[in-house]
DNA sequence: TAGATTGTTAATCGATTAACAATC
DNA sequence: TAGATTGTTAATCGATTAACAATC
């Protein structure tokens, strides 16, 4: 159905539009140009209309993209037509976290399970859901579908609770733990590296009082 | 000090090389050359000698490079040899989960103060810092030298906290909620939407739907 | 000295932007 | 029909990779 090898930029800037589409929908705008939209975004037309292009083409000349229906169309594109059954593995804050956020749902994200080692946490209910023993995890995934798994335990029982989960047949791994998951190439791995994020800030925070001390210099 | 321009991809990769580096330390790796580390990183040779040439000459001719030496080295460029006051502006689950995460510490990012508006919070304390409530946000800020704040309040309430962080003189948001702050120029901001981290795995769990129920098409 | 590997220039590749014909 | 704006091709720009002389 899809043309092929979308490169990953583009992926990435997918979820952006569609929030903003998702923005202009709750404020009833019917319609909207790239150029519009790029300003907005502050991204060229050009790009938005290169970006949607990979995918089929959207709009209408002399009119440009109906907000609607270029929304669900993204959404679409990003699979968020389906529904997707997620299990956390670590139920810190981290996790918590991950399982109280609501949004995901809208989304079709749908958190059935939680698990941990702590036996203290064991019984807790978050929204509705919950927290198990780690024991009770291969029973469950043996016994349900589940098609992400998000891994929120600590960096060095990373490695070997993503074996674990492969293992079981999970095929996309959420991973907040600061370390490279080494998976088959089949296993679809997204990273969340919080400290990495946080060091970008310090590197550009860094750069501006050496800027500020320089001075003159050119 | 620095010369011009490094672009936000090879700053991005920064931190990675760190990390790296840092596990090799930790094996007692004294030595390492581009090439033997491309292959554990899988990136290309030139990638990293080019990247690391961005800030000067770190390695030598006929050896490669000194762990101990590169690791200082990225560190000292990320600004990891300082020390950052951090304040948490939300005490919900991710809030927490920040406030908890110890390794920052380590890199020197410290947690100062952690705000929220549910009176429910106030006075528990994680790892030694009572949340406050948010009334008291501005004489804190005022009375210490802040670096960065960790905005983990509601979608809804982001923007109008940024602005209030902004007024009082912060000049960098490490934002975790699902908007856009529009801030002026001299204010970094640096994002972290996990929403969109989740989509573009199920655009790729879905991409592999497609590909399998296509079967023989090329 | 010979071998190894960097630092750096040149070549390639891919992504972004600009331009414009097609068309609503 | 005239005006607007897309879809798409072409031009530009920047990032990655390859190559190799410099040098440890």
């Amino acid at each position: 159905m899809q043309e092929k090898d979308i490169s990953i930029a583009v992926i990435k800037r997918l979820p952006r539009y569609y929030r903003y589409l998702g923005e202009l929908l709750e404020n009833d705008v019917v319609r909207i140009s790239s150029k519009e939209l790029s300003e907005k975004m502050k991204v060229t037309a050009s790009q938005i209309r290169q970006d949607l292009n990979n995918f089929g083409g959207f709009g209408q000349q002399g009119y440009g993209y109906n907000v609607e229906y270029l929304y669900e169309e993204i959404g679409k594109i990003l699979g968020l037509d389906k529904q997707y059954n997620v299990i956390i593995i670590g139920a810190g804050n981290l996790g918590q976290a991950l399982a109280n956020y609501i949004d995901f749902e809208r989304r079709g994200f749908f958190v059935k399970a939680i698990f941990d080692v702590n036996p203290r946490l064991e019984g807790i209910s978050i929204r509705g859901v919950e927290i198990q023993m780690i024991e009770y995890l291969e029973e469950f995934v043996k016994s349900n579908t589940i098609h992400i798994a998000a891994l929120t335990v600590p960096k060095l029982k990373a490695p070997a609770a993503a074996k674990e989960l492969v293992n079981l047949g999970i095929k996309a791994i959420w991973n907040f733990a600061p370390t490279d998951l080494n998976l088959p190439p089949d296993v679809l791995v997204e990273n969340v590296h919080l400290a990495e994020s946080l060091m970008t800030l310090s590197y550009r925070l860094k750069e501006i009082d050496d800027a500020e001390l320089e001075g003159t210099e050119e």
